[in-house]
DNA sequence: ATGCCTACCTGGGAGC
DNA sequence: TGCTCCCAGGTAGGCA
């Protein structure tokens, strides 16, 4: 569910609300999500007990919290996860309460970070921080994850911009495809994949290696403006599944020009918006502005 | 090495 | 009501 806005609103919220919060103690109440922490659920625990947060950083997707001794608690939301801040003595259980950290010493009056996820694709870890060449240290599993477009070595007219639209163009495959890679640019996902194509008026079954630099340029600062649109005001929310670390859902969904937008008029053209299969999942497009290329009902 | 596909889960809503 | 099917914002791992 979360993208890179939705994540970085969360990112923000744990910033002002749980750095500096010392970690009580920690219940696991389903093991599955902490599935990718090497040494089950109860060493999840000890490695967090009595440590304490000590920021709260982001790469595309991945979100972790730096430790007090160079490891750091590993989030990611997958598609369904969420994680809130409790501040009452007896919080609230949500049904989907899947790990719970009690917080002491917190700035802001935290008595507990929760981690709530109803499909279980997210997952929370405690791994070791790595240097990366450029300086900043990330977890050992968000090594392979590239850089994401809010990133300042990524910004427009960096060399690591024009690197991305190289990376996009060595691909063999179809645009949305790579966008969607993350080990090429990282945080974009389905829904902003589809507005950064309609912005930049391209099909997402165009190939790669056939598109001019310039177009595909194009499609990054799209999907940087698209992104940077969300996240001014909270990120996308269709329902209570996206919220932030305050349970507050986002507005952006009243800003999406195509995901969802089926048979409905295409605000540029008029034209009725199309869905295709597309990964096991939609795509959402405007067949007048973003024209299929020859051969995409193969690869729709 | 690179690209594609499926599996991993739970639940809401539509259709019958 | 209740069943079945389809759909959902993501990623890793295994295959060709």
């Amino acid at each position: 569910m979360p993208e890179l806005p939705e994540v970085e609103t969360v990112r923000d919220g744990l910033e002002r609300l749980v750095v500096g919060a010392r970690v009580r103690d920690v219940e696991v109440l389903r093991g599955y999500s902490v599935r990718r922490h090497d040494g089950g659920p109860e060493s999840f625990a000890d490695q967090l007990r009595g440590r304490t947060l000590t920021g709260a950083a982001r790469r595309g997707k991945f979100l972790w919290l730096p430790l007090d001794d160079a490891s750091a608690l590993l989030a990611h939301l997958g598609m369904s996860g969420q994680l809130l801040v409790r501040d009452g003595a007896d919080p609230w259980v949500h049904p989907h309460l899947r790990v719970r950290l009690h917080l002491d010493a917190s700035p802001s009056g935290a008595t507990a970070l929760d981690f709530v996820d109803q499909r279980t694709f997210g997952y929370l870890a405690v791994a070791d921080l790595l240097p990366t060449p450029d300086g900043d240290d990330v977890p050992a599993p968000v090594a392979h994850v590239a850089r994401d477009l809010l990133d300042p070595l990524l910004a427009p007219g960096t060399p690591g911009r024009a690197a991305v639209v190289a990376a996009v163009r060595r691909r063999r495959t179809g645009i949305k495809r790579a966008l969607l890679d993350q080990t090429v640019v990282s945080g974009v996902g389905n829904i902003y994949a589809d507005e950064a194509l309609w912005h930049a008026r391209l099909h997402h079954a165009r190939a790669t290696d056939r598109l001019r630099p310039v177009e595909v340029a194009r499609l990054l600062d799209a999907a940087e403006a698209v992104m940077r649109e969300a996240l001014a005001v909270g990120g996308t929310s269709f329902d209570a599944l996206y919220v932030n670390v305050n349970g507050e859902s986002g507005y952006f969904s009243r800003g999406l020009e195509v995901y969802g937008r089926e048979g409905e008029p295409c605000r540029r053209c008029g034209t009725p918006i199309r869905r295709s299969p597309f990964m096991n999942r939609s795509a959402y497009w405007c067949p007048v502005c973003q024209p299929a290329p020859r051969g995409a009902n193969a690869h729709p």
